[in-house]
DNA sequence: ATAAATGTTAAGAA
DNA sequence: GTTCTTAACATTTA
């Protein structure tokens, strides 16, 4: 259940694991997670390797191994990562497990929406180059934002949810930037003032701060008051006004939001 | 039993 | 050519 936050927090995981040499591969190779990659060839040529390095960029994984070998991980709706000891049988939905001298590194995905890619290369590896600004970085800034939003005439949370513009942001993220922001998620992208476009900045990157900073080590808690804890329940109300909070469907996506503080 | 779930993308419409 | 919307993907859970 993985947006930006939890990414990090699966990758620290796994980064424990650095130094650690792969003994053997464990993967079914007729699983929809290899869709884009060769099972066979990862299997062939990460025994033996090291794990030496690991990335999050956005809701993507890159582990670096030695022989120039590279694991791509996409988590998609339902994956997760785990280290477990080394006799660790695989068990159901486990697509993948790297057996290693300091423990199981096991990919788990019920609904197999992730990915799994793998390439042996000297630079990195293609589909991790040309990646977008990061939202926490100073490359993204407001000159980004507007020309994300210019001249579009899709619902702001559309918007939000494009990987290419706003890397990381899921469901609700997207829904916790707009309520702080006091902007309705049905909000036309081109209709926003100047005054609301930099609101809606520095909440994009104050929320991805703190979630990283809460969730991305041991998976704690949001901060007190954020929409976060009321936007599962279907009683959930908003925080500010007490008020129960609104759910439509907008951009193809089940969303919570309060009508009296977003406009 | 039916719907919905923290995601992405191909296809068709505008 | 772009932008926008919707359906589909596969499985579990409420």
């Amino acid at each position: 259940m993985p947006e930006l936050a939890e990414v990090e927090y699966y990758r620290n995981l796994w980064k424990k694991a650095t130094g650690a040499v792969v003994k053997r591969v464990e993967l079914n190779a007729e699983k929809r997670v290899f869709r884009k990659t060769s099972p066979g060839d990862l299997a062939k040529k990460l025994p033996g390797s090291r794990l030496i390095q690991s990335y999050t960029h956005g809701k993507q994984m890159l582990f670096g191994f030695s022989n120039h070998c590279w694991l791509g991980v996409h988590l998609g709706m339902s994956g997760s990562l785990k280290v477990e000891p080394k006799e660790y049988k695989p068990q159901k939905h486990d697509h993948l497990v790297l057996i290693t001298s300091k423990g199981a590194l096991v990919f788990n995905d019920p609904r197999m929406f992730g990915l799994i890619l793998f390439e042996q290369s000297q630079e990195l590896p293609l589909w991790w180059s040309r990646l977008p600004p990061d939202l926490m970085s100073d490359d993204f800034n407001l000159e980004r934002l507007e020309k994300a939003l210019k001249g579009k005439t899709a619902p702001l949370k559309a918007l939000l949810l494009t990987q290419k513009s706003f890397p990381g942001l899921g469901n609700w993220m997207v829904d916790e930037i707009l309520w702080q922001a006091h902007l309705k998620p049905a909000r036309q992208c081109n209709s926003l003032k100047s005054k609301e476009k930099q609101i809606l900045l520095e909440r994009i990157k104050t929320i991805c701060r703190v979630s990283v900073e809460r969730i991305g080590q041991t998976y704690g808690d949001v901060p007190e008051g954020w929409l976060f804890h009321q936007r599962w329940s279907p009683k959930g109300k908003c925080p500010l006004h007490k008020t129960p909070l609104k759910r439509t469907v907008v951009a193809g996506r089940t969303t919570a939001w309060c009508s009296e503080c977003q406009r």
